[in-house]
DNA sequence: CCAATAGTGTCTGTTAGACAATATACA
DNA sequence: TGTATATTGTCTAACAGACACTATTGG
């Protein structure tokens, strides 16, 4: 039997969850969904996403970037799939199943919808959104959520913070984006002695500041992926 | 626009990587594809998988455990998500995505596809299959080694294991079971303070053995899901 | 009493975490 | 010299890894 052609096919979509910390805190890129006619949950903000086009996108992957594309000016940030989501509900058109990805931006370069519609894109905190401010579309509330858990958990034994800054960066500042991504306070020593030792950091020279002691400036050896330190984490204080 | 009905929908397959512990090595079952005229890779091995039925499987989830019972004979075995791979490349027929989940299931339960075709169904050791004898079809390779690296690298910290011993089993068992998927001997006290402290293990009496000391035998608190250390193992010898 | 496997105890080097001390800039 | 931030040093309790020892059975 050539099966495929003889069974109705579900939706293909991919959705990106974008995050980056902005005054102090973890955000996250929305957009608000079209009022056409016809169209699920109009009005409504959801995670950036859509359908597959088989005619543009060669993999998966490229359909994220070009989302990613879409909704920012940002070439190639931290890129990393999470997953996928797929039932006869999920989507009132029919049985659907979502591609999900969650990337990473440096607060910098947020230019944001370079095209048309500037308007339907905004950042949100993370943590509001998880707490239905705003109401999500579809089952974006439990993605969002999978995308946080996996980027919190993966936060105590990776350096996916670092992609989360503007090269060249501090250890002051990189301790900074851990501390606001766990919730908690972080030692000093110990957290650079485990970078450091991490090996994942280059060198760039030092870096003025606005007074007081000017600091070492730093960039990743890699960016394209995260480094995994041997042990977590642990609380303190 | 209502752009989903316009778009021409790529392929949803899952695909699931079953692995299992026999004579003492790490297997994985595969099915070899019908020779029918117009199928893609007649006669070869693959991961077992295919078409999500939108008609039969309420979810994605769903479609890999109907996978997996029209296999083997197994009801519920720990059953997790891998990924998801799609382009336009990887089958022949089109556009494709698959979901690829990977199962650990018990060595005594592997009465296999009970249904018509049970010669089209074996299982074979991981390693030789990763050297490419037999040789897969689709990208499965390319799954089945992203299946294996999740498995071994997840091994070193969670209690993933103890879904490949049929209850009760023994702490020495139990270890066993580790170091075959390590590929490396494991300190016997230390292995046993560790699964303790863990707690997920219940004593459920001591069971007899062919001779010698009786061990304890021990069934998991929660069948569902595993367990994850504070820190990894480590070499040693 | 011996062999074989199960299970426990002990020692030691390493290290994470807490915190103290020093370094370097500007005013 | 004072202050603020950056960076390094020290001390200690906890613990993993190595390995020796005891326990319990059958022969």
């Amino acid at each position: 039997m050539s099966a495929g052609a003889d069974f109705p096919r579900p939706y293909t979509t991919v959705d990106v969850a974008i995050f980056s910390v902005r005054d102090d805190a973890l955000q996250v890129l929305l957009v608000q969904r079209p009022s056409d006619a016809g169209e699920p949950f109009p009005g409504q903000w959801a995670l950036p996403g859509g359908y597959v086009d088989v005619t543009r996108d060669d993999s998966l992957l490229d359909c994220a970037r070009r989302k990613l594309r879409e909704k920012t000016a940002v070439a190639s940030p931290y890129l990393e799939q999470l997953g996928s989501w797929g039932n006869a509900t999920r989507d009132p058109r029919g049985w659907s199943a979502t591609h999900v990805y969650f990337a990473l931006l440096p607060s910098d370069d947020l230019a944001l919808a370079k095209g048309a519609n500037a308007a339907d894109v905004a950042w949100f905190e993370v943590e509001a959104v998880l707490k239905k401010r705003p109401r999500l579309a579809f089952d974006h509330h439990e993605l969002l959520q999978a995308a946080v858990e996996r980027l919190r958990s993966k936060v105590e034994y990776t350096s996916l913070p670092a992609f989360l800054l503007p090269e060249p960066f501090t250890l002051p500042q990189l301790q900074h984006m851990y501390e606001i991504v766990l919730g908690r306070a972080v030692d000093k020593s110990g957290f650079r002695t485990r970078m450091l030792a991490a090996d994942f950091l280059e060198e760039v020279g030092v870096v003025e500041s606005d007074s007081n002691r000017p600091p070492m400036g730093y960039r990743l050896k890699d960016r394209e992926k995260a480094v995994f330190f041997p042990r977590t984490f642990s609380p303190r204080g």
